[in-house]
DNA sequence: TTTGATGCAAAATATTTGCAGGATA
DNA sequence: TATCCTGCAAATATTTTGCATCAAA
């Protein structure tokens, strides 16, 4: 991967804030050290050092929304390959969020947890295509 | 709120499924029932029943993604105002993924917690608009 | 009846891609 | 020099909104 000019003050940017900004909020920040850097360019940017493990995408899973008809208090696991989400029967750690007050100043009042990995399907899917 | 057949049709699709469907496969999924239903009228009710506690919307937070240059495991607290996210000092539980795997067969690689509520700011202008 | 809800189309947002030219290793 | 990368513009994708009309309570 070349480190042009502009991936460099792309990272920069996002390794001098704490404000977890959105791609074009990275844009109006890089735009100020290069007035001509694109939108495009940005965007390009963060998902391949994201991939090359520079960075990281919070929520992770793209950019729809996905719905659950089940109000309760679950885990999910999404398949990174497909996208296929899943639930957990696992029981939900309330006291996680006891833990989380105590080191923050944001009134917790509710927590999510999401594992990531390879469902089943492309699992075998990986195995098969290999040799 | 009324219950119209619309509505009615989209929670059912959503209690139906353990698929997680995104607006558009909730939209495809209603309209074998009601042929004439609109996209925005998914939208809409997903919303509603969403905020209604009806339904639920995963990695909530809207639509866009967000970006964060430090890639260590760490956890997030996500102002449910204004969208402001914090990193949240609070060691990785790592010892979940095992939990996780004794419950699914997916390969599970990686998790995340994201904790919800308000933050100081929005907690201040809060109790400051009631009165 | 009243008023919230719908369908449609258009607008607003967010993200990706094709391509010709430019910069990095 | 060989590619990878960029800027621009156009294409996609996703979500929201205005408005006239409809239907639930």
């Amino acid at each position: 991967m070349r480190m042009t000019r502009q991936r460099q003050a792309i990272l920069e940017v996002l390794q001098a804030t704490r404000k977890h900004p959105s791609a074009d909020a990275v844009f109006q920040e890089v735009r100020r050290l290069l007035p001509n850097i694109s939108l495009a360019t940005v965007y390009r940017n963060l998902r391949q050092l994201s991939k090359a493990g520079l960075a990281q995408e919070l929520s992770v899973g793209g950019s729809r929304s996905r719905f659950d008809g089940d109000t309760s208090l679950h885990y999910h696991v999404r398949c990174l390959v497909c996208g296929r989400i899943d639930d957990l029967p696992l029981p939900p750690r309330k006291r996680l969020e006891g833990a989380a007050r105590r080191v923050t100043d944001f009134q917790v009042t509710s927590h999510h947890v999401e594992f990531m990995g390879t469902c089943p399907r492309c699992v075998r899917k990986q195995r098969g295509a290999k040799p």
